[in-house]
DNA sequence: TCTATATATGTGTTAATGCCACATATGGGA
DNA sequence: TCCCATATGTGGCATTAACACATATATAGA
């Protein structure tokens, strides 16, 4: 696994990434977020509900709570117009950070 | 600026890369690490010199002190054996890093 | 000459974030 | 029956970088 402090900072756009298409819930994120990675980036569930409602809470996201019979209740977050609007700058962001990084310490090619 | 936290587990790898090739000193560090972003990244020199005490201590640099006439002293750091391989490591993990992020929320051509 | 700025290093406090341990609850397979 | 995967949640802790503040010197400009 990745160094503690690096995958700081990236949970935000991992998550708006993930619900971005369609509503996702909680457990469903954390296992997306490991397998889309290949195991790189894993995230504990006890950090990722802290996170979303902070996310929901900023507007960013909505949550809903479904009831299926058979099943435990889950409560699926939507992206919102504003969310979509944090996502894209984030993205941005990212997209020059690392080619900042790049160009200070050399990272790409290495 | 970027987010907060976004560069948070990006300073060690900047500092590391930075005495790589020749020994330098905190005051230095910094302006290189904004020159050469062209401001992107940037580095409240309060919180570079805890981070360079911190990276001594691991013995991933080592400091110097350097008094010359007409100067405030300096202490300049030169990158360790040690350090030498941690740096690699680390361009390898940041490298690894972007790739997953860019798999799970791509970043890039955003 | 006085003053402001760039250079150069340093300390103490605080906020943010994610880890970890722990807790609750249900469905399915061995 | 027992364990595991699913699913959500809380509280405490460690790490890190920001920020405010402090000290000291060389140089440029008013």
């Amino acid at each position: 696994m990745l160094d503690r402090e690096l995958k700081r900072g990236s949970t935000e756009i991992l998550i708006l990434a993930l619900v971005e298409d369609r509503p996702r819930h909680g457990y469903e994120i954390a296992k997306l977020i490991e397998s889309r990675s290949d195991g790189m980036l894993k995230f504990h569930v006890a950090s990722l509900y802290p996170t979303l409602y902070r996310l929901e809470k900023r507007g960013w996201i909505k949550g809903r709570w479904i009831e299926k019979a058979g099943q435990r209740r889950r409560r699926y977050y939507k992206l919102t117009a504003e969310g979509r609007k944090v996502l894209a700058a984030q993205r941005n962001t990212w997209a020059e950070f690392v080619v900042a990084l790049d160009r200070v310490a050399r990272i790409q090619n290495a």
